[in-house]
DNA sequence: CAGAATCCCCTCTGATACTG
DNA sequence: CAGTATCAGAGGGGATTCTG
């Protein structure tokens, strides 16, 4: 019974040690992911009209985003025996209710990130968080 | 007027190309910030403190991010004169609020993670996401 | 058209050692 | 106590080339 000072458990919002969230951010963390998802998310496409809306997207990264998402079960891939090859890509049910959810953290994006930029342009002139110590009496 | 076939847009969901996202993505997408956040939740902290309650985090990775979260003006660092030395971090306003737009996720995260982890196992065993390719007719 | 394979750089991350 | 400095490893990500 020595509890002297109070400390704060590992996350007491979530249940475990908020491996659910690392898990979740893990996938849509990365560069690519949130912007295939949202490009599906008016409805299924190939996969050239997919490398054509996504400016800057090299075929590496789509194939292998798209790869993890179906294997998460977020989009769907559908191969047409046909030459010209066709493939179609189709965002889940699963996909889209984290669709809604990227949703809500576009929200707060949009709120805040002037906001954001502000605080990061000032700390970057006043040297904030770069080492500078400011010591409080 | 040769709109042969429809074009998704970048991302006719949000403004610009949906840089915001990204930008926001990029801070929590990483390892800690939102351990670190969320531990800061419940109130400030010092140091040692939040070192000891996420555990698996290196002081390295602890300074680098607080310095980060800093900068983007996510907490406050208040060092105190006085030895041994004292750091408190807080939360701000901004933080807190981001903190609110992670529990979205993170609902998402606890509804949806087994369905996840399921379809992962599937797709293992099935071969779906690597290689393997199945044609629809 | 829809990828697979390869090469390479760069960042993130962890481990260790040192300091005011 | 609260960091900084340095090193090493793993993986993300881009560019290029090749194929069914």
């Amino acid at each position: 019974m020595a509890a002297a000072r109070q400390i704060a458990g590992p996350c007491q919002a979530w249940p475990g040690d908020g491996a659910f969230i690392r898990e979740v951010l893990d996938r849509i963390g990365d560069k690519w992911t949130v912007l295939i998802i949202s490009t599906l998310s008016t409805g299924p496409l190939r996969y050239s009209d997919l490398q054509a809306s996504i400016p800057g997207i090299s075929q590496r990264m789509l194939t292998r985003t798209l790869k993890h998402l179906e294997r998460d079960g977020l989009v769907t891939r559908t191969a047409y025996a046909q030459v010209p090859p066709r493939v179609d890509y189709e965002l889940t049910g699963l996909g889209r209710s984290l669709m809604d959810a990227v949703m809500a953290m576009a929200g707060w994006a949009v709120a805040h990130h002037r906001e954001i930029a502000a605080n990061r342009a000032t700390s970057e002139r006043t040297g904030v968080g770069r080492g500078r110590a400011r010591v409080t009496t």
